[in-house]
DNA sequence: TGCATAAATGAGCAACTGTTTAATTGATAT
DNA sequence: ATATCAATTAAACAGTTGCTCATTTATGCA
């Protein structure tokens, strides 16, 4: 790659603020695009709210329980829920406080955008 | 859909606590998901730091062109980043503070998974 | 054990995403 | 106008994703 990197302004090169690891990208990378599916963030809105089992999660959100089962083994395998059985039930929840925070900041900057910026595309 | 929606503990919804509507949520997502991915992400993080040219960009990430300024054209659809001409340069940045502040706790979470928990897959 | 409910899984398929290559547009200077 | 550098765009192709349908596993109970 970058075969053509062209070389003009390249004399100065400032390092950027948040200086860290790949791994740390990719992490992020994964958290951020397991949060950004509608239908993900439908599902892990309601978890912030309460833990619930598999199936009321498919009563609430009105979908068959295979597509919810999906979402919710791609959503467990990067660690953004945890699940835990009760007998019949097995109840998902956040994975932690630092999942919920970004769920939450992510949809107040979501709502904050058409209240401060006057509703441009309602 | 919801064809086989179940009829289990369906007697108590209370509501989700961040309750809001479908468009705050799909946008959310949205952001998310222009987020969650490596490339990009390492690319939001360069534009944290400073404002950048392509050129600069592609030099920096060391990249082709065409692939950065794809990259860059899907960021600014979606409001992510604003871009501004200079001459026969065009320089991109991050589009406000709600968006700064995303990336950088987001990264900033990621890293603390590695801190904290001990490293578990390095 | 046999049956019913809850949940997970796999295969197949349609839709989407991202990269590359090549061509095109835009701006500046001569 | 022409040459050159910066940036964008389009088409094509590969890889991935996410759903549905059918099947399978797991648990509880008679």
């Amino acid at each position: 790659m970058a075969e053509d990197t062209p070389q003009c302004c390249d004399e100065d090169h400032h390092g950027a603020s948040i200086q860290f690891d790949a791994r740390a990208c990719e992490r992020a990378a994964a958290i951020f695009r397991a949060l950004g599916d509608p239908q993900r963030l439908r599902l892990l809105i309601l978890l912030e709210a309460s833990e619930r089992c598999v199936s009321e999660i498919c009563t609430l959100l009105e979908e068959p329980m295979p597509a919810i089962s999906q979402r919710l083994r791609l959503l467990k395998s990067e660690r953004i829920v945890r699940s835990r059985r009760e007998g019949k039930h097995v109840y998902y929840a956040l994975a932690d406080e630092h999942i919920s925070r970004l769920v939450t900041n992510g949809v107040m900057h979501a709502m904050e955008e058409f209240t401060t910026k006057g509703n441009e595309d309602g």
